[in-house]
DNA sequence: ACTTTACCCGTTTTT
DNA sequence: CGGGTAAAGT
């Protein structure tokens, strides 16, 4: 064994180390909670299996749930095992891992090697296509049917193994038996085009190893991350590939299963049990990666769903800071605070904490538009981490279609874009003329297409002879480019330079130069495809047949297909210090020092559509449980919805949590300062900073809180009379008009005002230096508590309690101040100088009253929101 | 075949 | 509000 791995199973607790370790020949499970080290236990155990009892790398199969989380993974193993060996392990995701089984033994399916994969996109405009034709039966019988819909029908359907005569069997009614048609029909298509989609890749794969089951013999061990989000066609895989050397090791949270709507069952925990009756289970039950506060609120949050079965999960770390929960008043409030708060904790952290720390978690990606404007507002360098948006891309679909259609001549949509691009005028008529006369010659498009330009088929009715001269030149040239083994980048630039696809996108696109530099990007993307061919580790041919070629190309188009962003391995070193957008979904196995949470409300959490409340919930534990050190929970009182403002409240999961845990969440931005970031330094195992600068950008920034009116956005004049009177801590119940602090309003906002007047109007706001420099009490008396229920009707009231003083007092001025001087009192005593963040703060870098700013104002250089990329 | 304009509809989550 | 589409016009 080598020191690196020797290293790191000491750094394994007992129950850790026992997994990594466990008897390879008798089955596993790992159950444990979030960041409890799965992930690392894992993987640990593939470089165990490899160093320890020495199985070849090529003869594992390591599963993980996203190509992210697979090029994370062999990231590590590079530094376990060297990359010498984890360059020949079989690790990907099913999909991945299928499409390579399959370009090697598709054959024995009667698939070619030559296969395209069908994103999702072009699924649906081949459904959308084959529906037009039931369009008049559907209106006869007053039914709608949206492609999508026919296609995650279709999708589920084939996730559990369903084929389209399944299907039509179980119809129940003429929506159920057109679905089944089309399905049909729809399988039909992608065969015709030689294409495959996503979920075709796990049905032809199991059909493999159905067919023949000792293709799976190479496979000694099979290792499954995130098996709780496994379908069950990926779990029949993975029987398949372990039936013939039984060794099986997976890790999984039955509370993490969040992809319920795509078919994962988390019954195939159990289900594992049974296949395998001297299955070993093992619990991990330490988490190294959140404080004690954050790990407590998640759990809160999750335990209410009553079927779940409890187990025991604790940290090492410290309590820490707690959770806020905030209340603003409408979206672009809410993203404005987020903005201001991430500068607070970078500058009040003396810098140990940078962009990269941060990430905003989002219920689904439509809510990152306020977002990134509130960020680049503030000069907040950010990404949206979302799916495989690049792929989708007008620009990058055109180059795409080009290359496809080398590989594959029969794949129509490649040859539908790529035939006018540039515009040739050639339209549906026409592809439609060739696509029938193709199929009448049963050759492929291009086949007929290069007949007709040579003449050696008659002209197409819409004539299109004339129109492609330049088109099949093309097209025969980077044939033979890529049969002589040209370089994908080559091929990249011989399209758009022989296209002079600069210049059509100048003609066509507003925005044509971010379009182009994407595709500049492309062809960096396509770099590390351009392996040494030597490198690729074949799996075994079958006897009598050559193994089919993973050319570059096909890896390229592959990977283009599957992946979800282009981060390579250059990538991810540089430029990459930028705050995270991203989806709860896709933020899965990963963490950060500092989650935001916005939008948990109603309808957003859990999510209006979603009947299955509880994987909801789950998906608001999993994204909680991504956050290490500071976590921030926040709801508007409204929110833009269908172009109109509506009324939105609390999330149940929030609001139902039980009263004596409701101290969970700290109703208030957190307070910040040399100890707490002290703390933070312990959670993160970094360094703490400089006390010295900690103190200086504390001061500046948490010596005063200006009056909230600076919250308000100087454009959105709707609200500025809106600020609200006597029943403040009223203010939030739906009927009343929006309001803008946060929860902490009524601790350190009116700590920080002179003129806290919870009574009639607002007065101005004071001068700079009226403002008092004053520390808020980090453990505000009322802060915590819940409501008194009898205040209230049994709805809990979206207003945060902690505004409202405990009922039976009067919510007093002299309520606030004495606590407020307690407050002080008790933080000299603490001799620290701790610090609470407000959303009325001002931006990074003012010297503490120097400049106040209102939104749009900010110091650090506006820049006008990106345009968003349009797509397709 | 392509461009412009006027509605309409309504916000998932991803390999 | 903004994207996507159906109908209109060039
Ligand atoms: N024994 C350990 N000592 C120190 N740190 C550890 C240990 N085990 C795990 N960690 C750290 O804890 C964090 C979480 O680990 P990991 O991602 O493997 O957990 P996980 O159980 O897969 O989480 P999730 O279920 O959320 O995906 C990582 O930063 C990891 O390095």
């Amino acid at each position: 064994m080598n020191d690196t791995l020797s290293a790191v199973l000491k750094t394994l607790n007992e129950r850790q180390y026992q997994a990594v370790t466990h008897n390879p020949e008798i089955p596993l499970q790992i159950l444990a909670g979030p960041g409890s080290g799965k992930t690392k236990v894992l993987t640990s155990r593939v470089a165990y299996l490899v160093q320890e009892h020495k199985l070849r790398p090529s003869d594992i199969c390591a599963v993980t749930f996203t190509n992210k989380a697979a090029s994370e993974m062999r990231e590590r193993l590079n530094l376990l095992i060297g990359e010498e060996q984890t360059k020949k392990l079989r690790l990907g995701t099913f999909h991945a891992l299928c499409a390579r089984f399959l370009r090697q033994w598709g054959k024995t399916i009667g698939l070619t090697d030559r296969f395209t994969i069908c994103d999702a996109d072009e699924s649906k405009k081949i459904i959308t296509n084959l529906l037009k034709a039931y369009d008049g039966q559907l209106k006869a019988r007053r039914l709608t049917l949206q492609p999508g819909e026919v296609l995650s029908s279709i999708s589920n359907a084939k996730a559990k193994g369903l084929s389209s005569a399944d299907l039509f069997a179980q119809a129940e009614n003429d929506i159920h038996q057109i679905i089944a048609e089309l399905y049909a029909s729809y399988t039909e298509a992608l065969k015709k085009m030689n294409a495959l989609d996503f979920d075709d890749l796990l049905v032809y794969g199991v059909r493999l190893y159905d067919k023949e089951p000792t293709l799976a013999a190479w496979c000694q061990h099979v290792l499954v991350d995130e098996f709780q989000d496994t379908n069950s066609m990926q779990y029949r895989l993975m029987l398949q590939l372990a039936a013939i050397h039984r060794c099986v090791s997976v890790v999984g949270d039955p509370d993490q299963s969040i992809y319920g709507w795509r078919a994962a069952d988390v019954g195939n925990i159990s289900a594992m049990q049974k296949n395998f009756t001297d299955c070993k289970q093992i619990m991990l039950e330490h988490n190294y990666r959140s404080t004690g506060a954050i790990l407590g609120a998640s759990i809160a949050i999750v335990s209410q769903d009553t079927s779940r079965i409890q187990k025991s999960l604790v940290t090492d770390h410290a309590q820490g800071t707690k959770p806020a929960l905030l209340t603003f008043a409408i979206e672009q409030t809410e993203a404005n605070f987020i903005a201001k708060e991430i500068k607070r904790l970078v500058a009040c952290s003396g810098g140990m904490l940078t962009w990269k720390d941060f990430a905003i978690l989002l219920r689904f990606n439509a809510l990152s538009r306020t977002l990134e404007a509130a960020l680049q507002k503030e000069s907040i360098p950010n990404r949206v981490l979302a799916g495989h948006k690049f792929f989708e891309r007008l620009e990058i679909k055109d180059i795409l279609a080009y290359l496809q259609l080398i590989d594959n001549p029969n794949y129509v949509p490649a040859f539908s874009r790529a035939i006018n691009v540039p515009s040739r005028s050639i339209g549906e008529k026409t592809i439609a003329a060739v696509l029938e006369a193709a199929a009448s010659r049963e050759k492929s498009p291009m086949e007929l297409l290069e007949g007709i330009y040579e003449g050696r088929y008659p002209d197409v009715k819409p004539a299109v002879k004339g129109k492609i001269r330049e088109f099949i030149p093309l097209h025969q040239q980077l044939r033979t480019m890529a049969t002589e083994g040209g370089a994908v980048p080559d091929l990249i630039r011989h399209i758009i330079t022989a296209t002079r696809y600069e210049d059509h996108l100048r003609k066509t696109q507003p925005d044509w130069d971010t379009r182009w530099e994407n595709v500049q990007e492309l062809i960096n993307y396509a770099q590390q495809f351009d392996q040494d061919p030597e490198d690729i580790v074949e799996l075994p041919s079958v006897e009598g047949e050559d193994g089919a070629q993973e050319t570059p190309l096909r890896l390229f188009l592959q990977a283009s297909m599957l992946s979800t962003d282009t981060e390579s391995d250059d990538d991810r070193n540089k430029d990459t210090n930028k705050v995270v957008l991203s989806t709860c979904h896709a933020a899965k196995g990963l963490e950060w020092p500092v989650v935001f949470v916005p939008g948990v409300e109603q309808g957003i959490f859990p999510f209006y559509r979603n009947d299955d409340v509880a994987e909801e919930r789950r998906l608001l534990y999993v994204a909680c449980t991504r956050a290490q050190a500071f976590l921030y929970v926040s709801y508007c009182s409204k929110r833009m919805t269908a172009g109109e403002i509506k009324d939105r409240t609390i999330s149940d999961f929030i609001s139902k949590i039980p009263a004596d845990q409701k101290k969970v969440f700290d109703k208030a931005a957190p307070i910040v300062g040399p100890k707490c970031i002290e703390e933070v330094a312990k959670v993160l195992r970094r360094d703490p900073p400089d006390t010295d600068i900690v103190e200086k950008a504390t001061k500046e920034f948490g010596s005063f809180a200006p009056p909230r009116e600076n919250l308000l956005d100087p454009n959105a004049n709707m609200y500025k009379n809106t600020i609200r009177g006597p029943g403040s801590h009223l203010a939030f119940s739906s009927s009343q008009p929006a309001t803008f602090q946060p929860a902490r309003m009524a601790g350190i906002a009116s700590i920080a005002n002179p003129y806290p007047t919870p009574s009639s109007s607002q007065p101005p706001p004071p001068s700079q230096s009226q403002i008092q420099p004053q520390t808020p009490h980090p453990l505000m008396a009322w802060a915590s508590n819940k409501p008194k229920s009898s205040s209230g009707p049994k709805k809990f009231r979206p207003m945060p309690s902690s505004s409202q003083p405990p009922a039976g007092a009067t919510a007093t001025l002299s309520t606030f101040q004495s606590t407020s001087i307690d407050s002080l009192k008790a933080m000299k005593n603490l001799g620290a100088a701790e610090t609470a963040g407000s959303p009325d703060m001002v931006a990074l870098g003012r010297g503490a009253g120097t400049k106040r700013l209102g939104m749009g104002f900010s110091s650090g250089g506006y820049k006008p929101p990106s345009k968003r990329a349009k797509q397709e």
